[in-house]
DNA sequence: TTAGTAATTGACCTTTTGGTCAGTAAAGCT
DNA sequence: AGCTTTACTGACCAAAAGGTCAATTACTAA
């Protein structure tokens, strides 16, 4: 029937058992940390025997970084293609949204990041060196020349950028926290615009922006 | 010599060793995270036998939660003894300064708060119940009277708060990426007030106050 | 002193950990 | 079909985990 190039069974089922075995073990590390979860628990929860886990992805380390990998590869900064022409208020609003909207429906990848980031980012270092650092710096360079032509008010860049990941982040990785504050079971659909509402609020008007009438997806 | 109550040589040592032992398990649990750092490693930083600390904290799990209570016990919060008459710019910027300043001298604390939240908050749910809401509350009432009174833009005062400790925290929590992205290896004098500078500057401006010219300690 | 009590700890135990390996099953190829 | 090679996995292992306990060592109070 298909006569594609590698319908091989053999990397049709590898395929399939690491995707499954990704899959738990992302579970597990984003909610128990690299210590917290063990391989017998990513075995059992992906129903794979053990060292089938041990036999694809080398060791431990190998599976989580591999789980990190994984993530990054659709990890979307976000903020591409931002040029000093476009207008300050609508970018950094819809960046602002995009987050939150992570932040609260996909938090798993999130804590991930925070975990390993807390744990002083051993598996991150070098990806924030060669990918995050290049990026932040060109966006820096964006935001500096909104700056320089008082389209914005002038704040350290870095530190602005810091403050949107920050307040966004936060109610993916402290959840925990919020909730029981706020009191709730659960984020509803309201909190995601209500959220959104009060981040964009004050950063933008705290840089000399106007909260767009309108966003765009 | 003496003539204290109880200058017991028994007391006086067990209060020296579990200060001993503390100490060394909340610089482990903080860069570790609970399943990180494991008793032996605690009994070797504190120098002390690791059956002395099951001796004195029963468990792995009470050793932990002492960590955390000692912690909690001298926790200041901050912003306390507020009322509607204050001018909400200076509290606030005092309260984003102090805080700022937390994290940039003591980010272990702050660390282990967020490895715990980041877990589901599992000995922390009784305490943010009974204090941390309750505080939470009041603050709000506060808040939400300033705004009331047209003394500044009218925003939800909880994520106000989440935006102020998200922010601020962030420098403790996510130091690695911080120190990293901005290619440091370390927070410099400098960088306190210029953290503390650009957070003000986006939160007071962006909910309608100004930054206080000269600030009180 | 000394008896009584509490503090201390070395040795030991069980369970779980990450990891190996030899043997078996399953493709793939001719 | 038969042979080669790769994929898989149950059984096993040493190390480290948290925790127990009986024996020893302090203190304290009389």
């Amino acid at each position: 029937m298909t006569t594609q190039i590698k319908p091989n069974k053999k990397e049709a089922t590898r395929e399939k058992n690491q995707k499954l075995i990704l899959d738990a073990a992302e579970q597990l590390f984003s909610q128990l940390g690299y210590d917290g979860a063990s391989m017998s628990m990513v075995a059992k929860e992906a129903q794979v025997p053990k060292a089938n886990i041990l036999y694809y992805f080398k060791s431990k380390d190998g599976l989580y970084e591999s789980v990190i990998d994984r993530i990054i590869a659709n990890w979307n900064l976000g903020l591409d293609n931002v040029t000093i022409n476009d207008d300050p208020a609508t970018v950094l609003y819809n960046y602002i949204k995009s987050k939150v909207i992570l932040a609260v429906n996909q938090p798993m990848q999130s804590r991930l990041f925070a975990s390993e980031i807390l744990r002083g980012a051993p598996y991150l270092q070098n990806y924030f060196r060669t990918n995050t650092r290049p990026w932040v710096k060109q966006k820096v360079d964006v935001l500096q020349a909104w700056m320089d032509a008082d389209k914005m008010d002038k704040v350290d860049p870095y530190h602005l950028l810091f403050t949107i990941w920050s307040t966004t982040q936060y109610y993916a990785d402290f959840q925990a926290e919020v909730l029981l504050v706020m009191n709730k079971l659960e984020y509803d659909e309201t909190d995601v615009a209500q959220i959104t509402q009060s981040i964009a609020h004050i950063i933008l008007k705290g840089i000399g922006l106007k909260v767009p009438e309108q966003s765009e997806t």
